[in-house]
RNA sequence: GGUGGAGUGGCCGAGUGGCUAGGCAGCGGCCUGCAAAGCCGUCUACACGGGUUCGAAUCCCGUCUCCACCUCCA
């Protein structure tokens, strides 16, 4: 995890005593609130929401030109728990989570397989759509495509050429004016002059200046549509026709649903240079605050090196739940720390599957003995303060995990020592804190599916249970053992708990 | 070259001056007909070299190694 020097004041700009000024509907004292590592300040520093109680948030999602990945879903997990942990802590949080569904790769992508650019656009934005849900990542309160807010980006195109911030060289091409923004480079601690150049298509790359940027550093606000391009990948522009620089879309969204300046802008660290560096140039030369606070997750990695597509599908989000369960791998991906880069191993999945199933073990036996609390007292639960502090500090879900396991030994020896009333204060308050990272078992643990098949499953291997359960109960050990030797090699596992033998299927066998 | 990070026990992974997280995997014990699950105990640490301090994984200086961004990328 990267350092975290504290801020020494509170945001800049906000009066001391700003933040008290919301009500505070946490459930745990309230000396703790969020801190947050902003990348433009380099800082961790406490959130301040610009409106008291709410939380805007701007989250850039998918290109969809491939299928998901598990790094997307890193992303998508981390900032899904970052928003529970708003809504818990009593802020109501609008999120923005847009789709880029018009780009180069796009474009390219769809010619080759054939298939219209758009057909191609909307079968990955299923994909990723299903993973989100698959992995229990909450849906956005909006979720803009590119293609529907050509108006807002071309308004933000006028509003730039008038200030003198971009220029147009030709039929659709607009390009921002590095020159004329004195802020380019802040959020990346760079000087504009060390600033590479940027490698759009038509720029000055071509040796020709043809393409009419007038500065290397200067990149695509729109891209004009050239003759091999599909038509009905451009709408039409007061400066030509053409299709949106990908940087554009963004500030125009999120200035279309959070106004022009909002509290929170995340994404992958990756996209920190140029995407937002050219996102917030573009957003404050034309005179909007735009984002107060940069939040970027860190990578899922292999071998020590950052994933990449030359490493196979192994990780895509496809192939990897038809190996293991989803929630595993939501806990795999959520138990690290967001800026720690996730070293990606078989090793990686079999930890959290063990953790898992602990997690989900205590809540499951904690469920038999002492009845299901309803979902309603799990949210409104009071949440042990240590919990909330770690959560509190930049989002220490490692810390937070550790509390939950105190938790549940706690309730394991309540359960094992038979006293009901400790047993259910920790599964109410295992299940609570579980529940702010998304891994809530009771929402995940729902049996064997309700299947024909399952319960012709259960009711088959209860069958043989009952017959070890008469063998032992006249100790007939050798018949005991051969059912359950016999259920073992199908690939059930049995357990002996105080309420009779249960049973479940055996984890997936490593390979 | 510019920018930003990282090196903690077998593995993963917290921890910004003292109270020596947590998980996984070992080992020992309790429980169990035997297991499983659970509980208790326990072994392996802070890249290296200096320095500051009563005391450093934690602060300072230096060294080594690794990674990311600067090109599309979550």
């Amino acid at each position: 995890r990267p350092a975290t020097p504290r801020a020494p004041g509170p945001v800049p700009g906000v009066a001391p005593g700003g933040a008290g000024s919301a009500p505070c509907a946490r459930r745990y004292p309230c000396a703790v609130t969020l801190h947050l590592f902003d990348t433009a300040s380099r800082t961790t520093r406490e959130l301040v929401p610009l409106r008291p109680g709410q939380v805007s948030m701007y989250v850039c999602g998918a290109t969809v030109q491939s299928s998901p990945h598990i790094g997307h879903m890193r992303t998508a997990v981390a900032f899904d728990v970052l928003v529970r942990w708003l809504r818990r802590s009593g802020l109501a949080v609008t999120l923005i989570r847009n789709v880029t569904d018009v780009d180069d790769k796009i474009l390219a992508k769809a010619a080759e397989a054939g298939v219209p650019w758009w057909a191609w656009a909307q079968r990955h934005e299923r994909e990723f759509a299903a993973a989100h849900d698959a992995l229990g990542v909450l849906p956005p309160t909006y979720e803009p495509r590119a293609t529907g807010h050509v108006t807002e980006m071309v308004e933000l195109m006028e509003r730039l050429v008038e200030r003198g911030h971009a220029y147009v060289s030709g039929p659709g091409d607009v390009w921002f004016d590095v020159r004329s923004f004195p802020g380019y480079g802040a959020l990346t601690n760079q000087r504009p002059e060390d600033v590479g150049a940027s490698p759009d298509e038509a720029g000055a790359a071509d040796g020709t200046g043809a393409g009419g940027k007038r500065d290397p550093r200067d990149f695509a606000l729109w891209k004009g549509v050239k003759p091999a391009d599909p038509q009905d990948a451009s709408w039409p522009t007061p400066f030509g026709r053409g299709r949106p620089g990908w940087h554009l879309e963004c500030s125009a969204m999120a200035r279309r649903y959070l106004g022009a300046e909002f509290d929170i802008h995340g994404g992958g660290i990756d996209l920190r240079f140029p995407h937002h560096e050219n996102e917030q140039a573009q957003s404050r030369a034309a005179g909007d605050g735009f984002a107060r606070t940069w939040v970027h997750s860190a990578w899922v990695t292999q071998g020590g090196a950052k994933m990449s597509k030359s490493l196979g599908n192994s990780l895509l989000v496809g192939t990897l739940l038809e190996q293991v369960r989803p929630v595993v791998l939501r806990y795999a991906l959520a138990s690290v720390h967001y800026r720690s880069m996730l070293e990606w191993s078989p090793e990686t999945v079999h930890d959290a599957e063990a953790t898992w199933d602990r997690l989900a073990g205590f809540v499951r036996r904690a469920h038999e003995r002492v009845g299901t609390p309803d979902d309603d007292e799990v949210a409104t639960a009071d949440l042990p303060a240590a919990f909330a502090a770690a959560l509190d500090d930049d989002l220490n879900v490692s810390a937070a995990l550790a509390v939950v396991h105190e938790h549940l030994r706690a309730g394991n020896t309540a359960l094992a020592d038979g006293d009901r009333a400790d047993a259910r204060t920790a599964l109410v308050a295992v299940r609570a804190m579980l529940d702010v990272l998304g891994l809530d078992p009771a929402r995940w643990e729902t049996g064997e599916g309700g299947s024909r098949a399952s319960a012709a499953l259960d009711a088959l291997v209860r069958a043989e249970l009952d017959v070890r359960a008469r063998a032992r109960a006249e100790k007939d050990w050798t018949t005991a053992d051969a059912v359950r030797d016999r259920l073992a090699a199908a690939g059930v596992v049995v357990e002996d708990a105080p309420t009779g033998a249960r049973w479940a299927l055996a984890p997936e066998q490593e390979d």
